[in-house]
DNA sequence: CATGAATGAGCGTTCATTCAT
DNA sequence: TATGAATGAACGCTCATTCAT
């Protein structure tokens, strides 16, 4: 095959990937059927499986796309050396609610049915997603050690503070869906990042006018 | 029908209904079949439309008494008003804790499936379940907010707020699945607490022996 | 068993037949539950079974009783010999109406259900019925035979003129369904007569000021 | 799609439809199983839906088919102004007699299936197979009607003495299954054409060597 | 005799997957 | 490679029938 045959179908493939996003997080795995993708995706049923063994073969690889994206922005939040930890997490905060703006639909899927899935997935999904979600988690983990190690955080389980830093930043997530609120949501990452700090124990939290 | 019979039938419902909540938990809403409820209740598939009209009807029944509880569990630990505001929130993630221990599955439910389906369920199960979900949220918040007039907490949208516990709370869910540790969670709700409390922004965390 | 005891249980037998009758008018047979009928007999479904060892004897029970009442009017109609041919027909086109009127559900399952199942019901409900069918037929064509000989009718199989004139009676039962009109049926009684006699080929039709 | 395969396609359909009369005439409409029309049509369950939406849009499907083609005969047979009111209904009668011996399933279908179904059909199939019916009605009404006005039948309400026609042909498919004869139905179409000319009034019956 | 909870075969329908074209 | 018709296992649900009380 010639590199440019190769690269036309690996762009299919993304674009097959990215209309499947929008099917998943709307109805979720078992929900979205091969068909509904198929139309998204304007392309056959059949060609599906040109490009993916499985209907578990494309989740995976989306999840795979979506969280190696995630973890893009947590390396490049917390990667610069030079900004302060808080900084950092505020960064990180900041980039995540983007991530949320734009890739609305994949953070959906990796912080709502990623989570289910990862716990008890249909057939042995959970294992594969798992995988993904602690290389996640143990990166955050070794940073928020490094926070603790220079003082800035309290001493904690950093993978569970990791976890806890994960699901305050879907706790925004869940709250901008239930509130329907207008404004988008990277509006809120400031105070987002206030929960965050508070809960690994920084002191540099923006406390208004009160403090 | 007399009384005993009533009972009874009270009885069965309720049985079928533990058995039917850890099958949702482990295998999702959609993943749950009739059959295999049928089966870990020990009854024929038609005894199940005996006790439920459908599969949406029993689910929903399961996600009522399961956060029927959790309501109870959040009045009993705010609502004795001798005790200081950050005791009452630490006796509130204690109890939950415990519920996790006993009402394992539902928990899980409600933590994973419920945020899912409430989110975008099939069919109209999502309104249904974030109707139960505000409720709950509401009573936190208003005793975040009175914490938060008490000087207490910091000043911060109580929903938000409340969303945010919750979710730390669920943290802790995930964080003893995925790493599998063999002790009780509730051996672990001093240190949640201590991620709520700072989150919130009380300073009565502790640090243990570092401060 | 006392006789008393018969009776009563008799009685009860014909109230559920009388409650079962107008399910199946409504929804055919198939589409009548066992629930059903125990709901409109007021009994509970274990009940029914104490009297019909089945849906299906249920049902015949009532074919039977309703194509004997059938017979009856045919009967009751025929053997006064003292009026004339035309007048008895009239007067068996009248009790039908009349029959349509105060048993309209008995009489549209003979004429709508019964015809079906009878060419071709479920189970072997086809030929129970059939047989009911024909006795009915049997003495209907007798008659028309007679008024053959006496050359009030024309020459005609006198068993397809017995179908003719029955299903003459059932168009009306049509007709008033669908046309879905306010007076009662028997109201055109004589409308209906003069199809009949005019499908005999007896000269006295009711032409009105025609003739 | 190739006009070859929009073709073949529609064969296919045609061929699901063909084969699925038969089972619907035997069993009625309830009593057919989608598992019996897959089998008949040797195709599988799912092929079924691909060419119809549920059960109910294949047996409607159905009666509109049939219903056109009964239509057809009713047109074609009236419509040829050249000949007299009585010859018109002759052929009228001698063309559904034929209609019946080709068609026999969905004749018979639309004679008491439809006819039931109309009535207090099943979910809403009820009003759909009326219209059908009413559009049939009315032409033949019609045609009574200018017969009427000519002359040749006696003073009647059109719409009656169509429903009567319908219902005496009718009689006649019942008449042939119930005495189960050898020879073809249109062996009596001769006089069934009788019977239906002496309701309607006209004088032109052949009352062979009697008159 | 009356009850209604329990049963389970069978229904209409869906959908991931295959494969001839 | 792209297609979409065909497949059939599996689903949620119904209901005639049974039987312990």
């Amino acid at each position: 095959m010639s590199s440019r045959q190769t690269q036309e179908r690996e762009w299919h493939r993304q674009f097959i990937l990215e209309r499947a996003v929008t099917e998943f997080a709307q109805h979720g795995y078992q929900g979205t059927t091969m068909e509904r993708i198929a139309e998204a995706a304007e392309v056959s049923k059949g060609t599906l499986y040109n490009y993916f063994s499985s209907k578990r073969d494309l989740f995976l690889s989306l999840i795979e796309w979506g969280s190696g994206r995630a973890r893009e922005i947590v390396e490049e939040a917390l990667e610069d050396e030079e900004k302060s930890i808080e900084e950092r997490i505020r960064i990180l905060v900041n980039h995540f609610m983007e991530f949320f703006e734009t890739g609305r639909d994949i953070h959906r899927i990796l912080m709502t049915e990623g989570n289910r899935i990862a716990v008890s997935g249909p057939g042995d999904l959970g294992p594969a997603i798992r995988s993904h979600y602690l290389k996640f988690i143990t990166r955050l983990a070794e940073f928020i050690s490094q926070g603790q190690q220079e003082g800035v955080f309290r001493p904690a389980d950093p993978q569970r503070a990791a976890m806890v830093v994960l699901n305050i930043v879907g706790a925004e997530l869940s709250h901008s869906i239930i509130s329907d609120y207008p404004e988008p949501v990277s509006t809120h990452a400031e105070a987002v990042a206030d929960f965050v700090l508070g809960a690994l124990g920084s002191p540099a939290i923006s406390r208004g006018p009160v403090l």
